[in-house]
DNA sequence: CACCAGGACGGCG
DNA sequence: CGCCGTCATGGT
């Protein structure tokens, strides 16, 4: 047990729902870039809600007296499936303690430093594996809209139904069924379905053996993980961080990429970029075992100063061959 | 139209 | 090891 695994005080709990704590931000959390699988939804008055499905559980997320709430809309609310909940919303870690932690190892960086403070209610889900291994082999290449778009054509075709419109991911035996061509033809993954289809196939067959590699030392893990088709090191780092919740993990792409220029030392004029290695590095010297915390944060900062600017209609605030030739560009 | 996206893979020097 | 072209697909 580390500092950051202090019960936090939670509001109390309604019989039929789950009372997510204080400051919870259902937007950056539930629709930002770890889990694919929730969409916001006004309801009748006009107050943005929240439907997504976790495990094979489907979930509304809304407004309750005193923040924000978690009901199942699929199932009796059960002892058990309270427990599940509160595993899945990762509510036994003080994020509060973490937040300040992360926020003293971001204070020298003045930009970061006053963003943090817009991701104060962003809290890493505890997703299954399975499900979020499948997700990031999609994620490869991709945008976010199609990536959801897919989870969820993939969950229809080949999940149980939940409910009348819910459908729970598949399990990897129910995945292994699918055939290439239908994945590519009627889910729209592209040139990712024979990584889908052996991965689906291999996981079904190496079932035991993987429920045992997830207790092993994050470094063994993050090996066999890179071992699967499809699965690379940023990918890996993602399953580690979202699927089996390795903090230590640092998933490096685009976003994070941009974000971390500013916190490496700078480099002389013409000098080569950074390689990723370099920057996961920089990443566990500063960020040490928030990494993950970290990572999701400059994630989300960085892709909403972007989303922020494109919807002002100003420039592009990342002059792509200008980071090529190792200059940072001046509106980051 | 070109370019990009939560990259991975195979081939090459 | 590092680099570089390629890989579907859809949105700007």
């Amino acid at each position: 047990m580390d500092a950051f695994t202090i019960p936090p005080a939670s509001p109390p709990a309604p019989p039929d729902a789950i009372a997510l704590p204080a400051g919870f931000d259902p937007s950056v959390t539930l629709c930002g870039g770890q889990t694919f699988r929730w969409t916001a939804c006004p309801d009748a008055s006009g107050r943005m809600t929240y439907q997504g499905v976790a495990g094979d559980l489907a979930l509304l997320v809304a407004p309750a007296a005193t923040g924000w709430q978690a009901r199942v809309a699929s199932h009796p609310l059960t002892p058990e499936r309270r427990a599940w909940l509160r595993h899945y919303f990762d509510l036994d870690r003080d994020y509060a303690a973490a937040r300040q932690a992360l926020q003293a190892r971001l204070a020298p960086f003045a930009r970061f430093s006053n963003d943090l403070a817009r991701m104060s209610g962003l809290r890493i889900l505890r997703q299954p594996w399975f499900e979020t291994l499948v997700a990031f082999v999609i994620s490869a290449n991709n945008r976010l809209p199609r990536i959801r778009r897919i989870i969820n054509v993939i969950s229809r075709k080949f999940g149980q139904p939940i409910g009348a419109e819910s459908y729970a991911f598949p399990s990897p035996e129910a995945l292994a069924e699918a055939a290439p061509a239908t994945l590519r033809a009627e889910c729209g993954v592209g040139y990712r379905d024979r990584y889908l289809c052996q991965l689906a196939q291999r996981i079904a067959r190496e079932r035991r053996a993987w429920e045992q590699a997830a207790t092993r030392p994050t470094a063994e893990l993050r090996q066999r993980l890179q071992a699967l088709p499809g699965v690379g090191p940023k990918v890996a780092e993602c399953v580690l961080l979202f699927g089996f919740h390795r903090w230590e993990a640092f998933p490096i792409d685009v976003w994070v990429r941009r974000a971390m220029l500013e916190i490496l030392p700078a480099r002389a004029p013409g000098e080569r970029p950074p390689a990723d290695r370099q920057i996961a590095a920089a990443a566990a010297a500063r960020f040490g075992p928030l990494a993950g915390l970290a990572q999701q944060c400059l994630f989300e900062i960085a892709r909403s100063r972007a989303t922020i600017r494109v919807a002002q209609g100003d420039a592009p605030e990342y002059d792509n061959a200008a980071l090529a030739q190792g200059a940072v560009s001046q509106k980051l």
